[in-house]
DNA sequence: CAGTGGTCTAGACCACCTA
DNA sequence: AGGTGGTCTAGACCACTGG
């Protein structure tokens, strides 16, 4: 019951009724406690208890229903499936573990980009950029084919070592940039010659391709990507609570 | 600068500034007015402010550091493409307009469920489901194949007249469901029998496929679908902002 | 240092649901 | 009618940022 100094209040609630929840201290189905209730029992005012049941209902744990109560929702299997989250701002390594995953580095160029990285990445002509296509391995096998585009100006010192490791990691850790957020939009495709010859997939071997746009915390945009993969090899799940 | 009486003043001053954001007025990459100078300027408490902003700030259009301001964020090509959002509880009629939608019943069938069904729908071996496949038309070309489970017990009163205009209009004005949330799946496939027969697929077409759960705000699960369609008619696009 | 957004409180009133 | 969650306020303090 104890709590971290720095913890704030909401985070501590939140946490504890989370975990309360999966435990099945609060049964799935069932009401919880009242939000007066649980202010008293944590010591809290009742708007802090709203703020901490505000972002479980955004994951999709509780509903809340006014003049009712706040419902347990149940576990559902697509949820606890291991698909790659759509919202992910780890790199690869991080997802699925630093010594699973290894990198070999296909192309590493300085280059202008053409109209198209232009344009998402809000550069002009003249504007440097790297351009960068990795093969990530899995367990040593053939994972995801990804193009990379960075504005040079923003990351001015990358290696090809680097590559071969996080390529986020470094860009949080060694430059301090914070990613605000990023738009994907995720489609099947047709295998090109590079997925023939990197992903081992064959002529006719669906791919799925997840294109994105990052940007940083000031809203300038630090990349643009696809990653390409094998159809049967990984999926994207997305949650989408009802707000309104 | 009048508000409507029902309306929230943290939404008016949501939608307020939302409309300055678009136009212009305040323009991408500079910073907004501080908290404080909206809360006098609209007349709210800075409180209200901040859940206006918090709101837009989960939207992607602006971003709030503490100790610095609030930035405007630039648009961005890829959430402006007309692919169809994930994140949509419309249905396909809504979404593209009633009149450009047609639907031929392929299958309209009560049945018990399999066990994956059972799973997906939180159901026992007993209670019986409707099977639907349906072929959705857009400008009366083959566009997505669905295929669709419902608990009979949920929707007691359905026909096959509905599923020629929308499932979801019936649901919610019909029988008042409200939907509490949904988790997507969302992978390429190869092409199936079905794809061949109903969407044109050749055999060797990639195919997108969104498998989804939909749960309503009491915590029921209302609806587990399958949506198919050919690579090039149709992707996903997904918004994630990094909050913390 | 001054200024920003973030957290938190106590208390008031409202809209909604069940009965 | 009584209880629920939702909104809103005024005011306090904190953590972080930049000069």
């Amino acid at each position: 019951m104890k709590r971290a100094v720095r913890q704030k209040k909401y985070q501590y609630v939140a946490d504890t009724i989370r975990q309360r929840i999966t435990t099945g201290a609060y049964p799935a189905r069932t009401l919880l406690p009242d939000q007066n209730a649980l202010a008293t029992e944590f010591g809290v005012s009742r708007i802090t208890i709203k703020k901490a049941l505000d972002g479980i209902a955004r994951e999709g744990l509780i509903y809340k229903k006014s003049g009712l109560g706040t419902y347990v929702l149940g576990e559902t299997t697509l949820r606890d499936r291991d698909d790659s989250p759509a919202n992910a701002f780890d790199g690869l390594s991080k997802q699925q573990g630093a010594e699973r995953v290894s990198s070999q580095v296909i192309k590493f160029e300085v280059t202008f980009p053409n109209t198209m990285v232009q344009e998402q990445l809000a550069l002009t002509a003249h504007d440097p950029v790297y351009e960068i296509e990795r093969l990530r391995l899995l367990d040593d096998a053939p994972f995801i084919l990804e193009h990379t585009f960075l504005p040079l100006r923003l990351v001015p010192d990358l290696a090809p070592e680097i590559l071969m490791g996080s390529l986020y990691t470094f860009l949080h850790t060694e430059l301090h940039l914070t990613f605000g957020g990023a738009y994907r939009s995720i489609h099947a495709d047709m295998p090109n010659q590079l997925d023939v010859t990197y992903l081992n997939a064959s002529a006719t071997t669906p791919i799925l391709e997840t294109e994105q746009l990052i940007w940083l915390t000031n809203g300038q945009n630090i990349e643009y990507s696809t990653a390409r993969n094998v159809y049967d090899k990984r999926s994207y799940t997305v949650l989408d609570v009802n707000e309104a």
